[in-house]
DNA sequence: AAATATACGGAAAGGTGTTCCGGAAAACAA
DNA sequence: TTGTTTTCCGGAACACCTTTCCGTATATTT
């Protein structure tokens, strides 16, 4: 048996790498869906494929990486919002911002609902970050009476990545009105 | 140049092969999806891949062909409940019709909305059959004042389409809910 | 400078979708 | 029935990706 080995930091040129891996890849999901072969993301990032996957053995891994950031800022202003705007037009306020950072980035919308084993763990990862925020604001809807339904935090969050999948030959407009469509069911006129 | 040869009429063994592949595919999808491995379809059908390809060259050929009855009772249903019952009750029984064509098959949700090049075909041409029938439940729902939102009948469907996608650890009443909510949005209380 | 853990690159292995073609079989003609 | 023509079949071959693996290179530590 064996105790954890003697440890020494990572290895900056790792550090780096690890970066450029993420920058590349967030230009490419960009680009080609989250789905875009690995070689492609490798290629601009300047390494290897084995590189890619000693970083983000899953490809979920590498998506949640990309995500990160603005999943955290889009947490981050659920909570600002719950304390400053009318619950109802909080929602309505969030619900746009979740938008931007899905129906803005072909193919993201697709990874955060997918069933393919490889990126199985990134939906309930950003939900784990993102519900919290948002059941705070429906709590707070629910109490003044702004919000209809039984929906918890869970069919919201889910709902909206689904109706922000990229629609062919539509913009994000057509996505945007959907969208509109449910939140209108979802709170009281 | 060729003039169009000399025709003969289809090889029975060739229309049989043709049903057997159908008919195989339309279990496989039901269990594994769309995207479900073509040999294993073949191998059901008792089959070689390359009569599969030959009688249905991309994958959306092979799933409109799985659909293609179903979507046909779907649409007739449509025509009959715009003179049966009020336009908005028409709208939410149509709705649930339509819910259990798409929700009940694993995957199917995911081929009308994808947009891997193989399966771009078949969103439009299920919309092509059952988009006119649902606007005219839409128009007779809008006439009588029953409906809120400018959404057409495209809008509609893929909205549909979207909601009805699987949710992890989630069973078909999740993806109700969700439907439930957007139809409330849709129809002026 | 030497020693050692860490990380790299890309070749190899494994899998799946799609094409292709020699041979088999059905349809037709006599 | 027998021969000829056309259609169709099966699965090997090809192409493309993902993922693993390991000999080599390099950063870090002593």
């Amino acid at each position: 048996m064996t105790t954890t080995g003697p440890s020494r930091r990572q290895r900056s040129d790792a550090q780096q790498n690890a970066i450029a891996v993420v920058k590349a890849a967030k230009e490419v999901f960009a680009r080609g869906g989250v789905d875009a072969p690995a070689k492609e993301i490798t290629d601009l990032a300047g390494v290897g494929v084995g590189t890619m996957y000693r970083h983000f053995p899953r490809r979920s891994d590498l998506v949640a990486a990309v995500m990160a950031n603005e999943i955290d800022a889009c947490a981050d202003a659920a909570q600002a919002l719950a304390t400053a705007a009318k619950p109802g037009e909080a929602l309505t306020q969030w619900a746009e911002l979740y938008f931007d950072l899905v129906a803005t980035k072909r193919g993201l919308a697709a990874a955060l609902t997918s069933d393919d084993p490889g990126l199985q763990e990134i939906g309930p990862s950003v939900r784990d970050r993102l519900e919290p925020a948002l059941q705070s604001l429906l709590d707070a809807a629910r109490r003044t009476g702004a919000i209809h339904s039984e929906l918890e935090a869970k069919g919201v969050i889910t709902a909206l990545a689904l109706l922000c999948h990229p629609v062919p030959d539509e913009g994000v407009d057509f996505n945007r009105r959907l969208i509109a469509v449910f939140l209108n069911g979802l709170l009281v006129p």
